[in-house]
DNA sequence: CACCGTTATATTCCTGCGTATATATCGATA
DNA sequence: TATCGATATATACGCAGGAATATAACGGTG
């Protein structure tokens, strides 16, 4: 079939994952639907794992990458920081910048595989 | 600490691994021992799942990436084929290019860390 | 000041991955 | 032809990661 290609870049600090593909499209998830609860629903995982990737992600930049709410009229909420989006877009633009250039090989590579 | 990035390319096929970068590893640790037991003793992973990942490579591959000897003076052996080399070293010029292209750009997201 | 939906957090349970272990087979060499 | 080390394969066990569940706290708004 098609064989699908991907970049995964990690930055890891001491043995654990700083971001990596996942921790980005939540922070993208959270972007789009404004709370921790939502997002994990649109990523289909458990609203616990969503907050303990928010929590890791907080505490290893030097600056929050989310700003959460409790209480309030609709329970409060989770808005990504400029921080937050700065991180989502370098990234996103290494894993743009990686694909373009690495086109071919990887077309050489899936050439290689059986249909 | 020292924040350490690292590519992760994987092609994948059929939501199962074509190649990634234990799988290259594990080629790479092959072709210099000459073996997939010191290979995987190398790599720190049990006989059993460097064996299940060569043979899933073999059977992803048009063709096969390594030939396996059973029997013999040493008892066998396995060697990485040509086309296995060819897998190898599209897969690390992909990587090396990749970083390169985007060092500014994680250099710039590492500054975003915690020390 | 009661309501509501979200954040924050702990506990329990389950499942899949990998290790450990055991066994059969192979075949060049001494 | 007996030996020896590697391949090939199955079974059972352990464990970490994630899901499911439960509960408390929060604070605008009506």
């Amino acid at each position: 079939m098609k064989p699908r290609s991907q970049f995964r870049l990690r930055i890891t600090k001491d043995a654990e994952i700083a971001i990596g593909p996942g921790k980005v499209a939540l922070l993208e998830a959270i972007v789009s639907t404004g709370s921790i609860t939502a997002a994990a629903k649109v990523m289909g995982m458990s609203y616990r794992r969503a907050w303990l990737l928010v929590d890791s992600m907080n505490k290893m930049f030097k600056t929050p990458v989310v700003d959460a709410a409790t209480g309030g009229r609709h329970g409060g909420g989770t808005v990504v920081t400029a921080n937050g989006m700065q991180v989502i877009e370098c990234y996103r633009r290494i894993e743009a910048d990686a694909l373009k250039i690495s086109a071919r090989d990887i077309k050489t590579l899936s050439r290689l595989l059986r249909d």
